[in-house]
DNA sequence: ACCCAGGGTGACG
DNA sequence: CGTCACCATGGG
């Protein structure tokens, strides 16, 4: 599958199919990874990682060299993309999706940080839900070092259900100051997310958006990108133009059309969703 | 000045 | 059940 070629403290992975570093970084699905020289720098957690990538060779120099499993996991390394890419390739409406985002991968990221993210998500942008998340992390998460570089883990929940809303506000949240508060406190107090990873969609989605600030699209942000349910399918503005464009000949569906094409779409339909939300930002559908 | 951004809430029918 | 004004903030 691939080769791991391990230095003193650094990784290289070798012979990687169906993986493109800077189109999984900059897809929306992570906010905390920036470029950083010939590649990007991110942080997960507590974990910091600096990643180059060269062809089919991935360079993975981490903030701590116990860390690469973690790294191949977090960045999906495991798993064979080629049976699901030829399973979403059959529906024809999706090839040019699949041809302009190839090599996007589904990072597996930590179900509170990535609750918390999507909430500032909402009515945002990708900009700014990464400027807010930065200050919040610098705010109240712990300040770790790696090599010259600092950096602070993401908060843990009883950190942010200890901030005020004035103290939130000040981290560019706005009106969602009072959600991110409150959610942080609902996990502080021992509300298991990860228990959601073993029950169906339809249930963990009805759990989720009990959260103040999490709707339906936030709510699958979280099962596709933390809890492995990858037939989530988050629907914001642009996949409702992708959507429209893609299967629907430019005339607005039905909401019901628009859930029957995703069931249509099969158990991969939120890995498809990501390359079509891909596809639409880079053709700017539905803009000039 | 207006519109938009990986939307959600609450009120109203 | 569906619709819709409103919500902070900063960039275009």
């Amino acid at each position: 599958m691939f080769s791991v070629e391990l230095t003193k403290k650094k990784a290289i992975i070798d012979g990687l199919q169906y993986f493109d570093l800077n189109r999984s970084c900059r897809c929306g699905q992570a906010f905390r990874w920036n470029e950083h020289g010939e590649g990007f720098l991110g942080v997960a957690g507590d974990k910091a990682a600096i990643l180059a990538q060269s062809g089919s060779r991935l360079e993975i120099n981490p903030s701590s060299a116990a860390d690469i499993d973690f790294w191949i996991n977090y960045l999906d390394l495991n798993s064979d993309y080629t049976q699901m890419l030829c399973e979403l390739n059959k529906d024809e409406r999706l090839n040019v999706c699949l041809t302009c985002s190839s090599g996007i991968r589904i990072f597996k990221q930590e179900p509170f940080e990535t609750l918390i993210s999507f909430i500032i998500s909402a009515n945002n942008n990708v900009k700014r839900i990464s400027g807010s998340i930065a200050k919040l992390a610098a705010l109240c998460g712990e300040k770790l070092r790696f090599g010259d570089i600092d950096y602070h883990a993401f908060p843990e929940p009883e950190a942010i259900a200890g901030l005020s809303i004035a103290e939130l506000e000040a981290c560019g949240l706005g009106y969602r100051a009072p959600y991110i508060l409150d959610t942080a406190k609902r996990i502080a107090e021992g509300y298991d997310l990860n228990a959601l990873k073993h029950i169906s969609l339809e249930a963990a989605r009805k759990e989720l958006t009990e959260f103040k600030g999490v709707g339906p699209k936030v709510a699958d942000c979280v099962l596709l990108f933390s809890l492995g349910h990858t037939d989530a399918f988050p629907v914001d503005v642009w996949m409702g133009r992708a959507i429209t464009e893609l299967f629907f000949n430019g005339v607005k569906p039905q909401k019901t059309e628009v859930e029957s094409v995703i069931k249509s779409l099969g158990q991969y339909s939120g890995i498809a969703q990501q390359y079509i939300f891909h596809y639409a930002r880079l053709m700017r559908l539905g803009k000039k």
